[in-house]
RNA sequence: GGACCCGUAGCUCAGCUGGAUAGAGCGCUGCCCUCCGAAGGCAGAGGCCAGAGGUUCGAAUCCUCUCGGGUCCGCCA
């Protein structure tokens, strides 16, 4: 049970034992720390359905929750607000629960469930974006929160791998070289090992064919064709088709890599391919398909629908497929092979609508409930113009040349810093690579999931304030000055083994219910799959930290139960710390 | 045309299942390292929460309208 449940809880009671309904007796934390730690507006809801003056109901309230032992003080303000105060003594012996229920206990729900995650979907042949970072990050950072809280979370990249793309370059690479195997309807193989092109030839090729066929007509028919044929089984694009594949994998998983970005597994809208035949005999079965202009389309509209659902197209009028039908198969895959209880799709907001289709599409043919699906939509990144950001030139901004300005950056604060002085070079490499890559995720997950949001190169790679290596910098504070305690890692677990807490100061007290709010946090940002809610914890617990660290003693204080208190708040700062960071997916450097 | 989202401090953004004096970071003005790491801490200035109505004891939050910005609306992904 999380603090504001366990308050809330005892609020109730009080609210039943005065006499009222106790479903208004939810208890938070304080918007007015002035005046107390939590506060409980129930009195005022109460009255109005009871009809009764609030100010007394509140105070048959107050009477019964002031004898409560957990409680300093219990006053009520203005029209019937009343305001608590929890006393040290219980702050410590909270604490002293949490301490030792262990660092895995402190954020276990209590029904896990079993998660399809697909996130990252980037596109073979193209290098990625910046439009590829927030799917990416975000979805790491859900995989891992929800493995945290005791979930079974699979992590599905979902590579574009199937659609028109692929038939513009088989067609584009057939015009510089006409004459390879690949393209001869009667050779019957074997097909080269090696590939024909290489990466840069790939992201070179791409936008050429792409611009080819926006200008040419003719052009897009024969890649129209030629995707067609791929997707029908054609061996020789297949057999390049492969090349391509394996070229490009290996490069986004190492750029992936860079990100601390995962995935467990590397399927793609090629490998629903086998399901689609089985998918449209499922919806043919069912009669929910029909012929429109050539397509075989599956309508989804529904009569309370506040604007009309175009269908999903099954099947275009030339054969071939579109990501609905992949996304369709890719379910029912999904649900034979991983049986999830959800599955996230964390792709971009705009594709609000083509999820819905495919929802309900997946629904209608009966795969798995509509309501088990979520479409995870985040925001676009925006210029400062306020439309999609393009570097000065006009184009996309690689995510490539974006790590490598926040690397740049941060190894030029690490030498003006001079802390640099003291290491070799591939050590204070590493950690300008750990800390740009910190103010880079950081930037983008502390913003909410939803809502478009400008981006902006100086902030992503300001290392001050409200940003990725303000938390590296707290938390290797705290290793260190645990280090100065003669507390190691096994120390520190062990402080926390058993530890006591003496709460005397308001930094001691504030960082202590920063600390016990921790599970609240953790469960809000599950539910509303918001890794924006940890950041914001993890700073407002750094900065509870920082001003803690700064105004009391620690390894040196001299009073012996002060400092046992002080090295387990401490410890316990850093566990809970280091762990929010983790689920962030952000990687904090030994020292910096 | 229709559906949905957004408009909060100079800038970037929280807060939105209605509550008290609307918060943070940056930037700006001042302080604080003979003392565990100053990528830090403290203090200050800065707001008709786009505008107008409505519901309510109470509205940044809910409803309506207006203005401004954005996204999406069948054979791209």
């Amino acid at each position: 049970m999380t603090l504001t449940d366990a308050l809330s809880t005892i609020a109730a009671e009080a609210f039943a034992a005065a006499g009222f309904d106790s479903t208004h007796a939810l208890v938070r934390v304080s918007d007015r720390p002035d005046l107390g730690q939590f506060q409980c507006n129930g009195a005022l809801a109460a009255a109005k359905a009871a009809k009764q003056n609030p100010r007394a109901i509140a105070e048959a309230v107050r009477e019964r929750l002031a004898a409560h032992p957990m409680f300093e003080s219990v006053s009520i303000a203005g029209p019937g607000f009343l305001n608590l105060k929890v006393t040290d003594t219980a702050l410590g012996a909270t604490l002293v629960n949490l301490a030792t229920s262990g660092a895995a206990a402190e954020w276990r729900i209590e029904s896990p469930q079993t998660f399809v995650i697909d996130y990252g979907g980037p596109n073979i042949a193209k290098p990625l974006h910046v439009g590829h970072l927030r799917s990416a990050i975000i979805g790491e950072a859900l995989k891992r929160l929800l493995r945290f809280v005791g979930c079974a979370v699979v992590g599905d990249i979902h590579l574009g791998d199937w659609g028109l793309p692929m038939g513009q370059l088989i067609t584009e690479i057939e015009r510089e070289q006409p004459d390879l195997p690949y393209f001869d309807a009667a050779f019957d193989g074997p097909y080269p090992d090696a590939s024909p092109v290489n990466l840069a030839d790939l992201e070179r090729l791409y936008p050429q064919a792409s611009a080819a066929c926006k200008a040419d007509p003719a052009r897009a028919e024969e890649a129209k064709a030629a995707t067609a044929a791929l997707q029908s089984g054609r061996p020789g694009y297949r057999a390049l088709w492969r090349h391509f594949i394996e070229i490009s994998r290996a490069a986004i998983e190492r750029e992936y890599a860079d990100l601390g970005v995962s995935f467990d597994l590397w399927k793609g809208e090629s490998d629903a391919g086998p399901f689609i035949p089985k998918v449209s005999d499922i919806l043919r079965g069912k009669g929910l398909t029909k012929i429109d202009d050539g397509a075989e389309i599956v309508s989804v509209a529904r009569d309370t629908d506040a604007k009309e659902l175009p269908p999903l197209i099954l099947f275009k009028s030339d054969g071939s497929v579109l990501y609905g039908t992949t996304d369709l198969a890719t379910i029912l895959d999904r649900v034979t092979s991983i049986e999830p209880d959800r599955v996230l799709y964390v792709v971009d907001q705009r594709q609000a609508l083509h999820f819905e289709q495919v929802f309900r599409a997946a629904a209608a043919a009966g795969f798995i409930d509509e309501d088990r699906l979520e479409h995870i939509g985040f925001g676009t990144m925006n210029g400062k113009d306020g439309k999609p950001f393009k570097t000065r030139a006009g184009g996309v901004l690689k995510l490539r040349d974006l790590i490598d300005m926040v690397d740049e950056k941060a190894k030029a604060r690490i030498q003006e810093s001079g802390f640099a002085e003291g290491l070799d070079a591939e050590e204070a490499d590493a950690i300008a690579r750990k800390v740009g890559v910190a103010a880079l995720k950081f930037a983008d997950l502390s913003n909410p999931r939803t809502t478009d949001y400008i981006f902006d190169v100086d902030r992503f790679t300001a290392f001050e304030g409200k940003t990725g290596p303000y938390l590296l910098y707290a938390s290797v504070r705290i290793r260190s000055v645990l280090s100065k305690a003669g507390v190691d890692a096994e120390g520190a677990a062990a402080a926390l083994a058993s530890p006591a807490f003496q709460i005397a100061s308001d930094e001691e007290r504030d960082l202590a219910l920063k600390l016990l709010l921790c599970d609240d946090v953790i469960r809000s940002a599950t539910e509303k799959r918001a890794p924006h809610i940890l950041c914001e914890h993890a700073f407002g617990l750094a900065q509870a930290f920082s001003k803690f660290y700064a105004l009391n003693r620690i390894a040196d204080e001299a009073d012996a139960g002060a400092r046992t208190s002080r090295i387990a708040l401490t410890a316990m700062t850093g566990r809970q710390l280091d762990g929010l960071l983790d689920i962030l997916g952000i990687e904090a450097p030994e020292r910096m």
